[in-house]
DNA sequence: GCAAGGTC
């Protein structure tokens, strides 16, 4: 009797396909590797009786990877990793012996029916099995074939069968096709992150990662949480102005209204419709509309919205979630948790899988009711041909499965639940309003009918106050309205649900590796976990994803990958060459990847990273180090940058409230100007036009020591305040103001420079509804009362003295080139001079 | 010590 070898991608599967195969009557044995199981039975293959071996691989038997020597970092520039570098064929987990393994199977056998998984990848490890194996096959005389290839969509009695009916042959170009992309993966990963670590090891004593990775999946993972990060940086909050309308109709309580025109972004105009609104003295009600809205039960669940829920409503990330549900599976809890189908198949046991669950407390009644009142069809979703949906497979109680377990199970169960139940349905009543000349309107909701938000409660419709009952042409009373001012509010850091939500959009990795990108860049410490399990970039992960921008910014963005998968998909499809398409794209990356190593070394990226304490900064290219002002922290300021040597600017910060100031890390160790000393920030330096400069920011002497000047800080708005660059002296001053800018005019009494304030119109506390002034800080009348002078010793000339100010009216003013370093040089020729000094 | 993809 022949003997026919099939195999699948993974034991479980092997076992449901001989299962269903043998009718149940295989028996099964363990495989010499303890992972893998055979089951034999008898049956007929191409019309003659034979006996059947079913068995498995576990994934991937091999992986690619270089030959010995380049391995060694030491000993091997990246740069011959794209061409002259040689690989090889390793086995991917030689714990499982799988070579030794399928040969011992194989051993004797006459077929062979590959039941890989029905992708590219499945394909790829049918030749993987095929070499393996062939070797110890028995030879067949004459032509007869005795390679054959297995075709299903899904675990099914009639899919598996069908199938077997009609095998088919491996496809030589899909699995061609993943070769090539192994290769592109394997060489331009490890190029970048050898050359990528080593750079930086040589130049930094203590980053917070000793490896610098960079991939194809995890630099795009990466960039996205960095991009919102800078989305959040350069946030710059606008105002708007929304009618607030409250109404009501004889004793009930008041309700509020949305304007129609949602928001104006401008104050003048938003009050002019609030004047509009006002010609009405009563709102009248113009339209009542009732409608019965549906929110849908949800699709069957697959594993990436698996994670996604675990992660945004049970806090656990995707890694710790995929643990837990393959502890689940083996365990007989769930089905297969890796799936990307969200479609029952059509002979799948709903009800079946609903009953075991009628006992189960937590949910019992609910279940009870569906089984009674019959169940709904569920969605239609889409099958992607690899496993049934995740469902729970026997009931559980939390005290046999630990919290996490619990939690997980809990959840699947009631997902389960709901893509049986029925749909919640609400009533939606839509009020509209005329008040004046604008339109209003409010909308409430009423449940009819819960559906599967019983089960799924934090999905129900959240409960509203019921709106009045009314008809067209009724009338409310006006109660308010009124002009709200409001400010847009920046996005905050993205969550691991949303990142999960835009690698499947941008095809980042796969359902069983996009736990694996994201958990990468958390250990490589390029980004952190925060609460609410949200990403916030470090230093490390902004620094590199800004370096790529600024080098070659394809090397972040998520088209790196499918701009490769398309050129893959050609092989695959048998358009065009494997070599080709593999020597193409590999010329195309050591390009950039020449391109990355010579740009790098000039890239400005390099200043800013910082050391731990003492904080000081290191320069790879002069291998320099830069020291900085304590006791304070530092951060990039806006990416500007010094006009005198390119150096991006750092933001010195004592504390929330207190000082700060931007320095040039280059200036602060060698003073540009003959007036300045090491140790000096932009609020000491004399460069006579430069914006963050001394002279553009300066206003006028400090109030308490001999040769400070109060500089004016342009970030500590809306606490506007001017500090001393010498000494501790922090003045406030117009609190609430919109805008404060430092003039180029001087006073003509004290010299101080002028300063421009506006305030909102609504806030402002100048006479007249006047939003705008220019003056003086010492000695304007207008500003008098705005500027808190009051603690500080009056060392200010105007102030010296108690009387000065209103005693004589005109100062005396400074004397000049009396005191140390001077405010403002009046002289912008001498300024100049001194710049090129 | 490196990638991404399978799976245990």
């Amino acid at each position: 009797m022949r003997t026919v070898l099939m195999v699948a991608e993974k034991p479980s599967l092997a076992q449901s396909i001989a299962k269903i195969l043998s009718k149940g009557s295989c028996s099964s044995r363990k495989g010499l590797n303890g992972a893998c199981s055979v089951h034999d039975y008898t049956g007929s293959f191409m019309g003659q009786n034979v006996r059947f071996k079913m068995t498995s691989v576990c994934g991937h038997v091999m992986s690619l990877d270089f030959t010995g020597k380049y391995n060694n970092w030491d000993k091997v520039d990246p740069a011959e990793l794209f061409s002259k570098a040689p690989t090889e064929k390793k086995e991917a987990n030689p714990k499982l012996n799988m070579v030794k393994f399928l040969q011992v199977e194989a051993k004797g056998c006459d077929y062979v029916v590959l039941w890989l998984d029905c992708d590219k990848e499945g394909e790829n490890i049918c030749f993987e099995v095929l070499d393996a194996i062939q070797p110890v096959m028995n030879k067949l005389y004459g032509n007869e074939r005795t390679v054959y290839r297995a075709k299903f969509s899904s675990i099914t009695d009639t899919d598996i069968w069908n199938a077997m009916n009609r095998l088919g042959e491996p496809n030589k170009n899909e699995a061609l096709s993943v070769d090539a992309r192994q290769e592109l993966d394997l060489r331009i990963g490890c190029a970048f992150t050898r050359f990528q670590t080593k750079y930086f090891q040589g130049k930094y004593g203590n980053l917070d990662s000793s490896l610098i990775s960079f991939g194809p999946c995890q630099t795009p993972t990466l960039g996205f949480c960095v991009e919102r990060h800078d989305k959040i940086q350069s946030f710059k909050p606008e105002t708007y102005w929304v009618i607030q309308a409250k109404v009501f109709k004889g004793k009930e309580s008041p309700i509020t209204l949305d304007w129609d025109r949602v928001r104006v972004f401008d104050r003048e105009i938003g009050q002019m419709f609030v004047n509009m609104t006002k010609t009405g003295r009563e709102a009248l009600v113009e339209s009542v509309s009732k409608k019965e809205k549906a929110k849908q039960r949800p699709l069957a669940l697959n594993t990436v919205e698996m994670l996604r829920v675990a992660s945004s409503a049970l806090g656990m990330g995707p890694q710790h979630t995929m643990q837990i549900a393959e502890r689940l599976y083996t365990q007989g809890y769930i089905s297969y948790p890796r799936t990307e189908t969200t479609h029952y198949p059509e002979n799948f046991d709903l009800k079946g899988t609903l009953r075991q669950q009628a006992n189960n407390s937590n949910w019992a009644e609910t279940v009870k009711a569906l089984l009674s009142e019959g169940i709904n069809r569920p969605r239609k979703g889409a099958d992607a041909g690899d496993h049934p949906p995740i469902t729970p497979m026997r009931s559980a109680s939390e005290s046999e499965l630990g919290s996490d377990g619990w939690r997980l199970y809990e959840y699947i169960t009631r997902h389960f639940i709901a893509t049986v139940s029925h749909d919640c349905k609400y009533l939606q009543t839509t009020i509209t309003f005329r008040i004046g000349t604008e339109g209003f309107s409010c909308t409430g909701k009423a449940l009819i009918s819960a559906g599967f938000t019983e089960i799924m409660p934090w999905q129900g419709i959240p409960l509203e106050e019921a709106l009045p009952a009314c008809e067209k042409g009724d009338a409310f009373t006006v109660d308010e309205i009124k002009l709200l001012e409001k400010q847009t509010s920046p996005p905050d850091y993205l969550t691991e649900a949303e990142l999960i939500t835009l690698m499947e959009k941008h095809g980042i990795g796969t359902d069983a590796s996009i736990p694996v990108h994201i958990n990468n860049i958390c250990q490589r410490n390029y980004v952190t976990v925060e609460n609410g399990r949200k990403l916030k970039p470090t230093n490390l992960g902004i620094v590199l994803v800004h370096g790529y921008y600024k080098i070659d910014v394809e090397l972040v963005l998520p088209t790196i990958r499918s701009a490769v998968e398309k050129q893959l998909n050609l092989i695959a499809l048998g358009k065009a060459n494997y070599h080709q398409v593999l020597q193409h794209t590999l010329d195309i990356f050591k390009r950039k990847f020449h391109y990355f190593v010579d740009s790098i070394a000039g890239n400005v990226l390099m200043p800013t990273v910082l050391y731990a304490k003492p904080s000081r900064l290191h320069c790879s290219h002069c291998d320099e180090t830069y020291s900085l002002p304590q006791n304070g922290a530092i951060k990039l300021y806006k990416e500007l940058k010094c006009p005198l040597d390119e150096f991006e600017l750092v933001l010195w910060t004592s504390g929330s409230r207190g000082k700060s100031y931007p320095l040039c890390p280059y200036c602060f160790s060698n003073p540009p100007f003959r007036d300045m000393k090491k140790g000096m920030g932009c609020n000491e330096c004399t460069h006579p036009s430069c914006p963050h400069s001394l002279n553009s920011l300066g206003i006028g002497q400090c109030v308490e020591c001999e040769t400070g000047v109060l500089v004016f800080d342009p970030n500590s708005g809306p606490k506007w305040r001017m500090a001393c660059n010498k000494c501790n002296v922090v003045v406030h001053f117009f609190e609430q103001a919109y805008k404060v800018q430092v003039s180029q005019d001087s006073c003509e009494s004290c010299e101080a420079s002028l300063v421009m304030v506006d305030f909102h119109k609504a806030r402002s506390p100048l006479a007249e509804g006047e939003t705008q002034h220019t003056g003086c800080v010492f000695c304007d009348t207008v500003f008098q009362d705005l500027v808190e002078l009051k603690h500080a010793t009056m060392r200010h000339p105007m102030h010296r003295g108690g009387g000065a100010r209103r005693g004589r009216g005109r100062g005396r003013g400074r004397r000049p080139g009396g005191r140390g370093n001077p405010k403002k040089p009046k002289d912008k020729m001498a300024a100049l001079a001194a710049y090129f000094v």
